[in-house]
DNA sequence: TGGTATTTTGCAATCGTTTGCATTTTCGTA
DNA sequence: TACGAAAATGCAAACGATTGCAAAATACCA
């Protein structure tokens, strides 16, 4: 356990009283070198708790074993940085990521502000990249999938698009909400959320769908455009009460912060949930279950994207070509809804 | 713009008709190349949108530029990972080592299970560590603080240590936290939260000052312990009322996430809040604002911390010597307590 | 114009691993 | 005992950027 300096392959060499290219091969159990001076090795290696130099292993293998994780936030605004889905996520990237024996290098986009393809790859900073978030705008994303780069991106993957995109069945999820909510006996549903941006679109198309197949009346101004955060849904919710009542029965909102910014906003003026006004979220943060009413949402299961997302990177390092690839929701009832009779 | 392969400064050089030295002293604005030639290099160079391979860069200068920020969670519950406020943390630290220049290297206790000072920097994945958070046992904490590597903990900077401690006045916050409360005319205060846990046992000791200096008897029976997650609020406090009844009128909770499940647990059993218990959080995460009633709590500034943790462990790259600091605190008084008359 | 002082550039070694190929050792068998 | 095959090890050349020192170019001054 005695070490002072920083030891190197040729140090250990030494000590071993072999050459350098054994030692490296010891180490990565390399079946060239006879199992007993393997051993012999790695249990030296072990004493003088030794470990390789990264810096000079990627420069001569070319390769990093980091991913890069870029937070596509879309504006300034403290919500999205502190957005608890976007940081679940974030976690259990870093679970599959390691698991996998690399290493999560963590970004956003008003950090890299530069091409980053360059700043991440060609500097080899990392192996590939993981980019969270399509937002308004793929302009970013775009300009690295005309590049080589391994990446692949967390949104909507039933959007067409020129790189592999990992996410929900938006459109579905938006559906099962917007249904629940017209099973229960809703007739007046509000959309909540920004239907701009590409993640909410579908999710949008989704209500709609509900509400055509249901023989509903869809009506323009029951669409709600909000920025995603919760903040701006208990201001817009809380004027829209106060400016035209109580004209709405339902709210289908685009995220589970979004919801409880609204379901804030009804408490305040003590509008019933579910009674006067049931409520669907989307994600199943935490929050979700401890709010009260508890908030009936669509549950993104972020767990497996997270590992789909990460063997599909790698399956890129590995020069496959991969697509999009959907994964499964579920609507997962609480309190915040009427249940079918 | 056009870029096929990968350039290295030899081929920016051949492209410059210089030196390799040249371009690499230009590119990097050492006045020793005349100024012309920098920026001839310099236009080049972004031209062909070149990045530097930061693997031979490293090698070659013994530095990183990356900071490894570990999460050193206790135990594996969902809370612990999803807890909002780590995460924030993290968003501000990447923010405040973004913009000195460093990359952030994402980490967590369970995966660098080895030993940290090891596998971050002899491998010379990064120059520097942050922990956050000092968990119940500090060990392996510890064991880096033992070698000479440079790392900052977020923790309780009033405990002695072998290392730089940045951290909130939990004390100071644990008083006024209870003042506030005894203030408001409660008289029966549970804390709630793990006293054994280094960040809540100063927030512990700050409710005892408070019940003191107010000559309110300490009463063993009102600490209850529990792991540091909503759920586990939730589930104890309705416990509480219902083997014991409502002998309590005020609780302060060693986090916004247990104040929130505490809170969840006296509405669903109709306790009112403040008029029958009062509730005061610690943290102030975004949800503290948006729950209803809205949460009273200690705000810690995480941003500031987070400043103040980069810069220390800067200073110490430089081979400085750094001790703990204390970040300034604030009572948040929203809806969840009575206020003072 | 010559010579020195100053500015500007280039040479070449170095950082620590990895790996194709050459070399040595070991082993089995005639 | 010897000889070729197989197993085990070592040699040395990369990977690409940085930097002390030497060399070249330019400026300055008498």
């Amino acid at each position: 356990m005695k070490s002072n300096k920083k030891l190197t392959l040729n140090d250990l060499a030494k000590l071993a009283g072999v050459s350098t290219s054994t030692v490296s091969r010891a180490l990565s159990d390399n079946p060239l070198i006879k199992k007993e001076t393997r051993v012999r090795i790695q249990v030296l290696a072990e004493q003088h708790n030794f470990s390789i130099n990264t810096a000079a292993s990627r420069l001569r293998t070319q390769k990093t074993k980091v991913v890069a994780v870029i937070l596509n936030l879309i504006d300034h605004t403290e919500q999205s940085i502190g957005d608890p889905f976007l940081l679940k996520i974030v976690a259990d990237l870093n679970q599959a990521l390691n698991s996998k024996g690399y290493d999560l290098l963590l970004s956003n986009s008003f950090m890299a502000t530069d091409n980053w393809a360059n700043y991440f790859i060609n500097s080899q900073r990392a192996d590939g990249l993981i980019v969270v978030g399509q937002g308004k705008s793929d302009e970013k994303v775009q300009e690295v999938a005309a590049t080589a780069v391994p990446m692949v991106v967390w949104g909507d993957p039933l959007r067409e698009s020129s790189y592999p995109i990992v996410g929900s069945n938006n459109r579905l999820g938006g559906e099962l909400a917007t249904e629940h909510l017209l099973q229960g006996g809703c007739k007046n549903i509000l959309f909540l959320g920004d239907p701009e941006h590409m993640e909410m679109t579908g999710r949008y198309l989704g209500y709609q769908d509900a509400l055509e197949k249901n023989a509903v009346i869809f009506d323009p101004t029951f669409t709600v455009a909000i920025d995603i955060t919760s903040r701006a849904a208990y201001e817009k919710v809380s004027e829209l009460i106060l400016s035209r009542g109580l004209f709405f029965d339902g709210i289908v909102a685009c995220s589970d912060m979004v919801a409880l910014g609204a379901m804030r906003a009804l408490k305040e003026r003590y509008v019933g949930i579910p009674s006067d006004v049931g409520v669907v979220g989307f994600d199943d943060i935490l929050m979700a279950e401890l709010s009260y009413p508890s908030l009936t949402t669509i549950k993104q299961n972020t767990q497996s994207a997270s590992q789909i997302m990460v063997d599909k990177l790698i399956a890129q390092f590995d020069g496959q070509e991969v697509n999009s690839s959907v994964v499964d929701i579920e609507l997962v009832t609480r309190q915040s809804t009427k249940h079918k009779v």
